[in-house]
DNA sequence: GTGTTTGCAAACTTTTTGCATGAGC
DNA sequence: GCTCATGCAAAAAGTTTGCAAACAC
């Protein structure tokens, strides 16, 4: 992954400019945070990360949605309704996350649990029975992660 | 799928009930749109497909907010940042969904694609590696549906 | 220098909450 | 009849937008 990463703090700022698009400060502070931590992050979870160089929210919005748009970041995950955006696959390699239902932390999870063999026989049935054809897939592995098993919550 | 949904509107009454909870209309009326829709819903979805009996918006969001408590319905996908809500997979069988890309909308995939094999594997790795005990996944596959296939949209 | 991008504030949308009225058991 | 639950309206939270000033190129 570092790798890839090291080649994504090159190869984003280049797609920036071939587009036309300025690296401006906001912009920077939000990849320099999704580079560093391998998990999604909500808006506002960035907007608590990049508040030293006092970057607005509303610039994080904006360049979270540019981003979005170049293809740079996707919409990983939105446990209990929150978006959240992550480096898109192109930049991190394919991997599934894994989701704690107690706290909603997530982590990656490097790799893919499906079988190439799984995953055109799935194609070809939902291209003939739904006429739908699938360009990707997202799996996301639920349950307890280690803090929250050891500090158990009483039932409400 | 169908014996199932039958049984659960027999069977979510019942378990409003026993925890002394009321069947009211509203609650009717939210879980009448889950049984006759085999796809997650917004709260806004929701709404205005119960709007003709005058329930209000606060109403729904209360309504889901306590059937998730229960276990009745849960967070299905956030396509696009806004939390879905179905029949938790005690009352509709376990299955996926196939997301459109273009259009949002989302499809039932009945059936697991993962076998037992390939979970117990990945349960016992994450276990060990991250302190992580999976109680549970998701996988959804993305594309592009049937109607979005033949309409195609000009690039932005 | 020029045109894009930002910060700020205001508008807008979505979700939550308080309280008097109405409905389920 | 006794509560619990709803509707309404207001508040809170989250997101988007217009515009003058600031900055990347």
């Amino acid at each position: 992954v570092s790798a890839r990463a090291a080649d994504a703090r090159v190869s984003i700022p280049h797609r920036l400019a071939s587009r036309g698009f300025r690296l401006t400060g906001p912009r920077k502070a939000v990849l320099e945070v999704l580079f560093d931590l391998s998990a999604p992050l909500s808006v506002a979870e960035i907007h608590a990360r990049v508040k030293r160089r006092r970057v607005n929210v509303a610039s994080v919005y904006r360049a979270v949605q540019l981003l979005c748009d170049l293809g740079v970041l996707s919409t990983a995950d939105t446990s209990n309704g929150v978006a959240r955006y992550e480096l898109s696959e192109e930049f991190t390699g394919h991997h599934h996350h894994l989701i704690c239902r107690e706290c909603g932390r997530i982590e990656d999870l490097d790799g893919c649990l499906l079988t190439h063999g799984v995953l055109a026989a799935v194609n070809r049935r939902v291209q003939r029975s739904r006429n739908f054809r699938v360009t990707g897939h997202d799996l996301r592995l639920y349950g307890i992660c280690g803090p929250c098993a050891d500090t158990p919550k009483p039932a409400p």
